[in-house]
DNA sequence: CGTCAACCGTAATCATCATTACGGATACAG
DNA sequence: CTGTATCCGTAATGATGATTACGGTTGACG
């Protein structure tokens, strides 16, 4: 029971933060703010992530747990490649430009040792890439796509689905986009990656 | 002789907002931070910008000017439109991943108003966008370039050559680029571009 | 039932700013 | 030369917020 209670508690707690991020911003996100509106008490929170910091180092890294169990998701359903590819971009944008993934890049915007992005960059993109590749390299196999260098390859492919779109989230001139909008952008990458790797 | 002075007293301020606000963010930039170093007093400040928000709004909008009169410059060269792309790209991304402009994402990303997000996305995006799409409707026109939506065209290239630098850039996970590198990436673009829509 | 550790609510520290105020210096105008 | 506007350096003022401290509760466990 214990553990029990004291994840969901963790739970809530993290859910407040993210309510408070999304709302107010990094700045404007206080402890007080979310221990708060978690009914939790700031001893708490201090015993439990020792500082502020710390809470926003554990929501990057249980987020990047979150969106690598899912792509990890896709990838094991062992379709043929391009059906692999149509599955995880869609999915990949919807994680990299929800509220979410949104506020913690605010963060590490605003975060001035720099910390919280370097976190981000590790447990995300470092993170993702390889799944990338291999998804990459497996439609090589197949003789689908042509290439010599797979990361460039995976960088390519990233750009043609993600672009700046991240950085106009992040900036607040981008509304969250639809499933359908995903789904599209997602085909058209592939579209374009085929055209220029196939 | 006043007006002068004060303009380079302006330049000054400002260059001591750039430079705590690339050194510490902007949470760690004060007002008192940027009147120390710029050796001016902090009612001068006030009395110049209004408040904080002011004065980066005066950073946002300057840099945007300097960014538009550049790339204008490369436009009215005159040139094949596939040159001016050459010129263009490289130009566009060194302004878009320096320094300067970096800070400028940061600020806005940690500005939970969003009015300084609003401003860049404006100044930036907003008025870089009719000069590509205008070096792109020329290129039509010599039969270099096929598409029908010319914005869509613009957004294609956009993504290929700036593609996710720019939020990496802001959460401090990529360098400055080199202008070699930004040549590199503009040429790499351009053909990728030609081979998609040519 | 009693003990104890963990948690809650609340308040106390301690710093850091944004913003405002003030007295002296400087410069340019008349 | 004197007045006036502007700027400088420096010091309030007032809020906010991270971090720490503390007495009271509570629920698990013997």
């Amino acid at each position: 029971m214990k553990d029990d209670s004291r994840a969901d508690r963790q739970q809530q707690i993290e859910e407040a933060a993210y309510a408070l991020l999304e709302q107010k911003g990094y700045a404007g996100t206080s402890m007080q703010g979310i221990a708060r509106l978690a009914r939790a008490s700031n001893e708490t929170l201090y015993s439990w992530y020792g500082d502020k910091q710390g809470l926003f180092r554990a929501l990057v890294i249980r987020n990047a747990a979150e969106v690598r169990a899912l792509l990890e998701a896709d990838l094991a359903a062992a379709r043929p490649s391009r059906d692999t590819l149509h599955a995880l971009g869609p999915r990949l944008l919807m994680l990299l430009l929800g509220d979410r993934a949104v506020a913690l890049n605010r963060a590490a915007a605003a975060d001035p040792s720099g910390e919280l992005g370097a976190l981000i960059a590790q447990s995300g993109r470092d993170s993702v890439m390889p799944l990338i590749v291999q998804v990459l390299k497996a439609a090589r196999a197949e003789r689908l796509l042509r290439f010599d260098d797979a990361g460039a390859a995976a960088g390519l492919y990233l750009d043609l689905l993600v672009g700046d779109q991240q950085i106009r989230r992040v900036i607040g001139r981008l509304p969250v986009p639809s499933e359908a909008a995903c789904q599209a952008r997602g085909a058209a990458a592939v579209t374009h990656l085929f055209r220029l790797l196939g």
